[in-house]
DNA sequence: GGGATGCGTGAGGAAAACTCACCGGATGAA
DNA sequence: TTCATCCGGTGAGTTTTCCTCACGCATCCC
């Protein structure tokens, strides 16, 4: 009467939920009543509130059962998901039981060109299990259960977010060994399509840009994926301008060889968490780790980075990446 | 008095978490109470039974604030990802909001050699938004939230879960071309490593087992990962045996070429879930879709399968496939 | 038809949750 | 030091929620 809660804090009806929950898997209110040692009376009521709450009805009543309506099963299936989240946190708090995964995304490209090769050595040392989702672009990270996603900062980073930086980005173009012999390094002339990925589609424009060497290639071919364009120089279509964390194999196998070198593009590989990333021990050692793997990595590809890095690190300026250190 | 609940089933104190959580984001009881619209007896006397419900303190008492456990800090983060979860699991309901992606658990190297080139064409025709998440082996559904796993049937499969042939699986030695030279085809010799993983450790004795023309090989080296075995295999290190799966776009370039076809080993791939496959509008069509896409790979590597399968299909019977169709 | 099953509902009661008022310790400024 | 203030604990009492009980109704099966 008194205007009790305007603006009241969602989630009123746990109880109702759980008990929702509990019909729906059995597809009866009598037996969600055993399952709970209640009477079926309480179920009913249960049911009866929350759909009132909802709005909407989430059984079909017929008399002789009930049958969950369409929507009904979509929500409770989450529901079903969701307190089973809850009973293992339970459990595992009072049975002091293992942690969960290290749940890590990571562009598709990286992941396996680079990241999953090289994870196993990480699991054995540290005893960490890290579970890779293979995606790119925007993130949520409640929704996909991410702790942590390595990402470009190619964009503006949300603010909310927490990022650390791991390393420089490094880009080169590269062909397969059989198409580098029709390439004349002086006038740069190419006889074969440059390669472009639609994930990244200013590539060949920051390479111009920085006044690398240009390449005068026949025509352009754009893929969807990074990772096709690099399976396309592989086989010789063309030269791609690639990351040197994803080529890094494929150049030291001599599948593929770099034109002009690597340089710095001026976006770093960046760590980036809901949490601080010091606050979770995991994740600050995995970031640590894959810092250093891929500053290696760098290392090796350009000893002459040092002088080159000043000049170019400019155009990365400006761009907001709210850094927990 | 009279025996209430011996076996209560778990999650008894649903509200009482739900203030804890407030609590532990707050790192205060009384905002805590502000939020939740109480008084900040009503929290603490919550926050209390909790404690003795778990038998252990979740936060210390300064007199001056309280501080959370380290134990209490990990259960409420959980708590909070868990109640964030609900939120958006009732807030989509009410808004009709979207539905989550399916999340689709596949071996690394299928997952990027195959599934995340061609999932792009999937998800524009269909307009179901695919998760990939990149790990092979056991699986742990609920907790790893994944909808749909693509596994071969190489070992029991669980009771519990539904299960859907998607294809054979057919292997055969691989090498790169310029390592091709030193192949004698006639008495089998090959002056190069044989490549194993460990992840499929009886992949040649199969090989021999079905009486496919041996390889004599000078030595044997194995790795962790099959992704690793394949580039060995590209690099020229040796001759790996693939599935025509993984390696189908490297024969197809003719980055590596194939010894002596490929033939299925009596195994299959099959799509695994916590449920029914048919109940779920969005997993049925992915795995459809997977089922075609890969028969088809089959059908143009192995022009020669229908013969062949006859002979090789037994030792996969006995293998108890748990199917829903 | 008769019994069994499954659910809805109103009245009344038990239990849980909350409020209120007061307490004590710690902090910080006067 | 003193006093005002902040934060949380606690006991008594009250409100609210939730549950039980008992009954009604429709369906299904023998």
């Amino acid at each position: 009467m008194n205007a009790p809660d305007p603006m009241r804090e969602r989630l009123p009806q746990l109880g109702a939920l759980r008990v929702f929950e509990s019909a729906a898997r059995h597809g009866s209110l009598t037996r969600a009543a055993e399952e709970l040692h209640v009477t079926h009376g309480a179920v009913s009521k249960q049911i009866k509130n929350l759909e009132a709450d909802l709005g909407e009805a989430l059984f079909v009543r017929r008399n002789r059962g009930v049958f969950l309506t369409e929507r009904g099963r979509a929500l409770a299936a989450r529901l079903r998901s969701i307190f089973g989240d809850l009973e293992d946190a339970l459990s595992d708090f009072r049975t002091r039981g293992s942690e969960q995964p290290l749940v890590v995304s990571c562009e598709p490209t990286l992941c396996l060109k680079f990241l999953i090769p090289s994870l196993g050595a990480f699991q054995q040392a540290t005893g960490i299990e890290v579970r890779v989702l293979a995606a790119g672009g925007r993130i949520d990270f409640r929704r996909d259960h991410v702790d942590l996603a390595i990402r470009r900062n190619d964009f503006p980073i949300d603010g909310a977010l927490h990022a650390r930086v791991i390393c420089d980005e490094a880009m080169g173009p590269v062909c397969a060994p059989e198409a580098l012999a029709g390439f004349e390094a002086e006038t740069g002339r190419f006889p074969l399509p440059a390669l472009h990925t639609r994930s990244r589609p200013d590539g060949w424009a920051t390479w111009k840009r920085l006044n690398r060497p240009a390449i005068a290639c026949t025509s352009d071919r754009t893929y969807e994926h990074f990772y096709l364009a690099i399976e396309a120089a592989l086989a010789g279509q063309g030269v791609a301008l690639a990351s040197i964390h994803m080529v890094e194999r494929d150049v030291a196998a001599r599948r593929l060889c770099s034109l002009h070198g690597f340089w710095p593009d001026g976006t770093q590989y960046v760590a980036l968490s809901a949490h601080p990333i010091e606050d979770d021990a995991r994740a600050s050692r995995f970031v640590d780790w894959l810092s250093a793997r891929m500053n290696a990595t760098l290392a090796a590809a350009m000893p002459s980075l040092g002088e080159s890095r000043a000049a170019v690190a400019q155009p990365a300026k400006g761009r907001a990446i709210h850094g927990t250190r």
